[in-house]
DNA sequence: GCATTAACACGTA
DNA sequence: TACGTGTTAATGC
């Protein structure tokens, strides 16, 4: 499988960030748990940058620097693939923010993010998100979900890598992508190409083709042209396909 | 048997 | 024109 081309070797923010539109801030959701003075500190400290496809928003071993929002487009977390093939965790839809964790800790990062497609990112230094950990109860709050909805994440990731269903895959992935709460702003609508999808479920374009032409007949999706629009999450995320045995 | 790569025609932005 | 989709054929595990 091919994947995208790396087309600089920085980081998006490190060598491209400005400051954030008002039309780009409504896209930031914990921004509303603030109060105004919190709010007018994060505001001043947020920091944006355009990516393109295959550009990094951040590298494995680097020192932390900035806790990460999607505004626009799609990325997907992988590992390091310098001792072996690259393996994608997941993917991070519009109004999602991750990194918190590795934030947190003030460690390294543990993970490559990647552009999918052309967008933008967001960026909060580790700075003002130490400051809001101790001065804001709604960002704690913000925090806090955001944790515990990842922790959730990652278990049932473990159950979609021991799938052996390629359909049902797509499916789990699919729903994944479009979890309410860490990304908030997809809404029914996913605008992904079936390449882009390939990527990240780590199956070819023509099988996940075949997977959407499944889930589509089962009336769970419907396809369109450079996307697709979910009709039943609750089946994405836990229903079943019968194997076809009469 | 099933998924993958390669290649193609066709439709859309 | 460039890109995304849907399909088929050949190949590999």
């Amino acid at each position: 499988m091919q994947l995208p081309k790396i087309s600089r070797p920085g980081t998006v923010l490190r060598e491209r960030k400005r400051a954030p539109t008002e039309a780009e801030l409504a896209e930031i959701p914990w921004l509303q748990s603030l109060t105004p003075p919190e709010r007018e500190r994060a505001v001043a400290a947020l920091v944006v940058g355009d990516a393109e496809a295959g550009d990094h928003i951040c590298r494995f071993g680097r020192p932390v620097t900035y806790w990460f929002g999607l505004v626009d487009g799609l990325l997907k977390m992988s590992n390091d693939d310098s001792q072996g093939p690259v393996i994608t965790f997941t993917g991070v839809a519009p109004g999602g923010w991750f990194g918190e964790g590795t934030v947190l800790k003030h460690e390294q990062y543990r993970y490559n993010i990647t552009a999918l497609r052309k967008s933008r990112v967001a960026g909060l230094p580790v700075e003002t998100f130490d400051w809001l950990l101790d001065h804001s109860i709604g960002f704690n709050r913000f925090v806090m979900h955001q944790l515990n909805e990842r922790l959730g994440q990652f278990i049932a990731a473990r159950e979609i890598d021991r799938l052996n269903n390629p359909d049902l895959r797509v499916a789990r992935n699919l729903a994944a992508l479009f979890h309410p709460l860490l990304s908030p702003n997809v809404g029914g609508v996913l605008r992904i190409t079936q390449q882009e999808l390939a990527y990240l479920v780590g199956l070819s374009r023509q099988r996940v083709n075949q997977a959407l032409t499944t889930l589509s007949a089962k009336g769970w999706i419907r396809v369109d042209y450079g996307g697709l629009r979910v009709l039943n999450l609750v089946a994405l995320r836990s229903g079943v396909l019968d194997d076809g045995v009469p």
